[in-house]
DNA sequence: GCATATTTTAGAGTTAGTCTAAATATCAAT
DNA sequence: ATTGATATTTAGACTAACTCTAAAATATGC
C-alpha cells in the first residue's frame, strides 16, 4: 500500500530495510546482526530474523552500510562506508574507527611484496582502549 | 607406554599433537582445521575431530603454530609464527604470507590515531594473486 | 484489476567449532 | 610394579551465526 521509498540509485528501500538502516545510522557503536534484529523489532515489531539478514546484505551491496568481520564471533555493522581502519580492544572488545592517511602507500608496498594486484588494504590494531588502560 | 616427547618449554607433545603439528609444518599452504583433520587421520587413523581442535588450541598457545581468521569461512593455520602480513586473493582465495618492514612504525601511527595502547597490528591486502591476474 | 516480479516470513538446514563426561594414558611416589 | 593424581583423548551432543527454501504477502507495469 505505502509506496516504497527508493535509494538514490533507484533500489527499493522497503520499510524493513529502512528500519535496519535506521538502526545502524542511529548508533555510535558497531552492532551485530543480532543487536540490529532486536533494535529493529522495536520499530517494526513483526520483522523477522531472516529479513534483517536479507536487509543487511542488500544495504551492504547498495553501499549504504559496511560489514566488519573479525574471525571471532559475529559480524559488526558500520554506518561509515568510506575506507577506514579499526582498533579493537583486547580487553573489552570495543571497536573504534580511525583513518590512516598513508593507506594508499601502504597498499602499494604490500602489493609489491606479495606480488598481488591490489584491491584494498585492511588494517586492524589490537590493543587496549583508553578506558581499559586503567 | 611410549614416553611423550616434550617441546623445549616442557609441554607435552603427545602423538596426536605431534601429528597435527607435523601436518602444518609439512604444508606450504594454510590449511583449515578440517584439512588438518583429514591429513592427520592418514598418520594417526583413530584421531578424532575434537582432538584436532584441542591440539590446535594447544599448539597455538605454545606458540608453535599461528591461527589466521578472516570473517569468512574457517580459520586457517600457519607454520610461520613470527609477525607477518597476509594477502588474500579475491578470486581464488589463495593466501600468501609477506612481511612489511614498516609494521612497527605503522603500529605507532595507528595507536596515535585511535588512542589505543598498541599490542599488535594486522594488515591484509585483498587483490588478485599472480595466477588470477591472467 | 490482473499478471508478473520482488520481498518477507517462519522455520529447517548448514558450517565451524565448543562442550561434556567417560575412557585412557602418563607421572610421581611409594 | 601398584596406586592415586593429573592430563589427554574420544564420540557425540550442542551452540552460534548464518543461509536456504518455499509459501505468503506486497508492489509494479500494463
Amino acid at each position: 500500500m505505502a509506496k516504497p521509498i527508493r535509494t538514490d540509485t533507484g533500489a527499493r528501500l522497503t520499510r524493513q530495510r529502512e528500519a535496519v538502516l535506521g538502526v545502524i545510522r542511529e548508533r555510535e557503536d558497531h552492532p551485530t546482526a543480532n543487536d540490529i534484529f532486536e533494535a529493529a523489532r522495536q520499530r517494526l515489531p513483526g520483522i523477522s530474523y531472516a529479513t534483517v539478514y536479507n536487509s543487511l546484505r542488500f544495504l551492504k551491496e547498495a553501499g549504504l552500510v559496511h560489514e566488519i568481520k573479525f574471525g571471532d564471533s559475529a559480524s559488526r555493522y558500520d554506518r561509515e562506508t568510506d575506507r577506514h581502519d579499526h582498533a579493537l580492544c583486547s580487553q573489552c572488545g570495543k571497536l573504534v574507527d580511525f583513518d590512516l592517511p598513508q593507506a594508499a602507500e601502504l597498499m602499494k608496498a604490500a602489493a609489491r611484496r606479495s606480488k598481488f594486484k591490489p584491491e584494498s588494504v585492511h588494517l586492524t590494531l589490537k590493543g587496549l582502549c583508553p578506558d581499559c588502560c586503567e
